[in-house]
DNA sequence: GTAGGGTTAG
């Protein structure tokens, strides 16, 4: 209850002074912490209940798994899996829904679909099909999210898609960028007890304005009930314009959601601050990076400052730019170094040595990418340094950069399976 | 006490 309050210490205060604890009451402790952003601290109380007499259950485990999740920590996923093997808890359904989600979510989708298909089919279940849809979607497997929405339709009587389903599927559409599939989904939603959702609809308009019809895009918005366009919506819209390079209309819409009384967040901003780079426009998007630290006092991300980089070194701002990232407040990533990069291509030929200052922050910021010094290469190629395009294919060589694909491996039941960056098959 | 989820870029 204290957990549901935002309460942590209370919930550890009651908990310490419980003589008899259980698998339970150890369970509502680190899952409350797992869920409010300290899996750490889980994972720390964790250790202390394997210590005592008491030992994990199925619905402690899934707990568990998360936390290394939220950590990004895969070794310790997969550390936390042997433990659910050796517990004997790897065919609870809960837990394989867990695994599979989590495998897809450290990109081992080869791992996660061979969880999915140890399910016998009897056991169909909505979450478990979630898990490997949006698995497949998040790695950027549309096709084979969508041929698995169309296999769920076999199991109609027993199964049927919800609004997480339609947000996976959504997300797969929008990547396919195609308007008859985009279109195909919509006419799926309409036709759904789903039409009047908000995460569906806000994930509709992103949908179109990926697949090219940003028209499409605001009709969805215009259907909605004026309560229901919260933040999220407006900021869909908005960077949907932004995608398209219609400035004018982007501005207009944030002016019109001001009006209508929602307040804009930091995303609101990144596509406001896209829409002015996209069209050029410098000052307009200056401005409002302005007003968003002032005006509404949100500090701005990396990609705030990566965007406004942007934004001033495509129109060859190149001076500006240097300044502005060497004035910021945070150490500028490889995000921010890249679009100034990037400006320099289409500008820096007579100012070479910006150029270099920015691919040296670079390469001590990521060492390894080739990609980085092949854009250097060509930069000097194009200034016609001929001598100096050699001089980094020496360097690349030295450093013993390569375009090779990382490499990595998985084991479940015994089985080993491969897995290779950028690996497509199934 | 547990499982899947909407807006950020090229």
């Amino acid at each position: 209850m204290y957990f549901a309050c935002g309460d942590a210490w209370r919930a550890r205060q009651v908990f310490e002074g419980m003589s008899d604890r259980d698998v339970v009451s150890w369970t509502s402790l680190i899952s409350g912490l797992v869920r409010n952003g300290c899996p750490l601290q889980g994972l720390h109380h964790f250790a202390s209940m394997m210590h005592s007499e008491v030992r994990p259950d199925f619905v402690l485990l899934v707990s568990i798994l998360k936390a290394y999740m939220e950590l990004d920590d895969l070794p310790g996923a997969t550390g936390a899996h042997a433990l659910v093997v050796k517990s004997g808890f790897d065919n609870e359904l809960d837990v394989v829904i867990t695994l599979t989600a989590m495998y897809a979510k450290f990109g081992c989708i080869l791992a996660a679909r061979a969880l999915f298909d140890k399910v016998p089919t009897p056991q169909v279940n909505v979450i478990l099909w979630n898990a490997m849809i949006s698995g497949y979607s998040k790695n950027g497997l549309a096709k084979e999210a969508v041929q698995l929405f169309k296999q769920m339709r076999k199991f109609a009587r027993s199964m049927t898609p919800d609004s997480v389903t339609l947000l996976s599927v959504i997300l797969a559409s929008a990547q396919l960028g195609s308007i008859e599939i985009a279109e195909w989904m919509e006419a799926y939603v309409q036709g759904s007890e789903y039409r009047d959702d908000v995460f569906v609809n806000t994930a509709l308009i992103d949908m179109y304005s990926k697949a090219g019809s940003i028209a499409h895009a605001h009709a969805v918005f215009e259907r909605m009930h004026v309560q229901e366009r919260d933040v999220v919506v407006w900021s869909a819209l908005i960077a949907g314009y932004g995608m398209h390079g219609h400035a004018k209309e982007a501005v207009t819409l944030f002016e019109d959601m001001k009006r209508a009384g929602v307040k804009p967040n930091d995303v609101t901003f990144l596509g406001l601050l896209s829409a002015c780079k996209h069209a050029g426009a410098v000052e307009k998007g200056w401005s409002y990076f302005q007003s968003m630290k002032h005006e509404y006092g949100i500090e701005p991300r990396h990609q705030h400052y990566a965007c406004v980089v942007d934004l001033l070194a495509r129109a060859g701002h190149l001076d500006r730019a240097y300044r502005f990232i060497t004035g910021m407040p945070i150490k500028p990533e490889l995000s921010v170094w890249g679009a100034f990069l990037n400006g320099c291509k289409m500008h820096g030929h007579s100012d070479i040595a910006l150029a270099e200052c920015a691919a040296q922050h670079i390469f001590e910021l990521q060492q390894s990418n080739a990609g980085h010094y092949v854009q250097l290469a060509n930069l000097y190629a194009s200034a016609g340094m001929w001598s100096h395009v050699a001089g980094v294919r020496v360097t690349m060589r030295e450093r013993g950069v390569s375009k090779e694909t990382g490499c990595s491996s998985i084991d479940i039941n015994g089985e080993m399976h491969s897995l290779h960056a950028g690996d497509h098959s199934s």
